[in-house]
DNA sequence: AACATACATACCGACGGTTGGTATTATATT
DNA sequence: AATATAATACCAACCGTCGGTATGTATGTT
């Protein structure tokens, strides 16, 4: 194939198709001739010339996938209008939506059957999303008293933790109504503790989103 | 190498050299030559009689290693003697001292670098340690009134997921002193709810085990 | 003796990755 | 503006290793 002008291009290219390979089928068993078939011509050659292994393709699409759920969880920290309460029920419809977006464009089947990605996404978290974005809007929460707790950190874990894996029906499948009742319980474990999320609108989110995925892995 | 006049030897060979590979190098980077060279002059038409596949030995190890777990719960599940609270708290404790024997019997990297392990732990997590373990024990406190709840199983599923990811430092390495804080925060959300797990003790438990995952992956 | 079992050996296609090369583009020089 | 030089984008052929299989053989069982 033609030498391309814009190599980004390429990359891009490149990127995608991994990507939804990796949703669709998961690391292992993707190949990189699976990768280079449907690519439209390019060779092994071009491939390996922008990436130098299976493993850093997989990096570069966690890192592409996971830029604009941050610059988005950015936008929402540093918005000087809102209290930490505020900020922190925002990223969590945020991500809610987000989640809902994945489900529309890819074809992921169980998160489970996808352990790589899923232990991504637990890195990604405690080494990023947590410290730098949940824990100072808590933080944040605290100091202008929107937020009582003693634990800023461990609670953002919690919430994120919580969020991501076990109210995700991408990592644990369940049918609606078992999903509704987790959420249910989310909401009272933070109520308890002097923070409520969730209103019926978010609950409701939550129930599409959970039949989304149920019908998409049928 | 002779034929073995018994050849579940064979077999427990087989898992104990895959075991203590996968724990130490995870399963993409131990193959079946790796596995062969631990046996002691066993070949590869050996392990090929024996399991159909390497994930096939991978399942197996799993197997096995659930086993003891899964056997001291029922254990405590069927005691007569004790109230659905005391049971649970046994539970906690338990799964605490056999984490504990883990890590000193395995070289265990962190588990997040090992997805396929944790990805089998969580799916039998909630197939089966929370249905058929954790859950009939809260429902028996509901029962007896050592348990005030309305969410047996989202309950059941919160307290394991957080032990056994969360609190866990062979998946989520910290600190010992963050360590203590995860535990106290957790323990408090539970008292939110009505439910004490932890005594000082245990909180001890932790640290030590904490400490030592620290040690053990330098 | 007939058969089943516990292995060994030799082999296979597919895999991730490397090599050496070619054609195209960008840059430096005049 | 024209040309020389260097860097880049890509290809095709190849390599060692992988998980897995086919077949053979020796040992035990009935």
């Amino acid at each position: 194939m033609a030498r391309n002008k814009y190599p980004e291009e390429t990359i891009r290219l490149i990127l995608d198709v991994a990507q939804g390979l990796f949703l669709k089928k998961g690391y292992e068993d993707t190949s990189i001739q699976d990768i280079i078939n449907g690519l439209g011509g390019l060779s092994k050659g071009a491939v390996y010339h922008h990436f130098k292994s299976k493993e850093e393709i997989f990096n570069a699409v966690g890192y592409r996938y996971n830029e604009q759920i941050i610059s988005e969880l950015k936008v929402v920290r540093d918005d000087p209008a809102l209290t930490g309460f505020a900020k922190l029920k925002k990223m969590f419809s945020l991500s809610l939506s987000s989640s809902d977006r994945d489900i529309v464009f890819t074809v992921a089947p169980n998160m489970l059957e996808n352990p790589k990605l899923l232990a991504m996404q637990m890195r990604e978290i405690f080494s990023d999303v947590v410290p730098h974005y949940v824990q100072p809007v808590i933080e944040q929460g605290m100091a202008d008293g929107s937020i009582q707790t003693e634990y800023p950190r461990e609670l953002s874990e919690v919430i994120i933790m919580l969020t991501n894996l076990w109210l995700n029906p991408l990592v644990l499948k369940t049918n609606v109504e078992y999903m509704e009742k987790r959420v249910r319980f989310f909401n009272l474990m933070l109520k308890n503790m002097g923070i409520e999320l969730l209103d019926e609108q978010m609950v409701e989110s939550y129930r599409r989103y959970c039949a989304l995925a149920n019908q998409k892995s049928e």
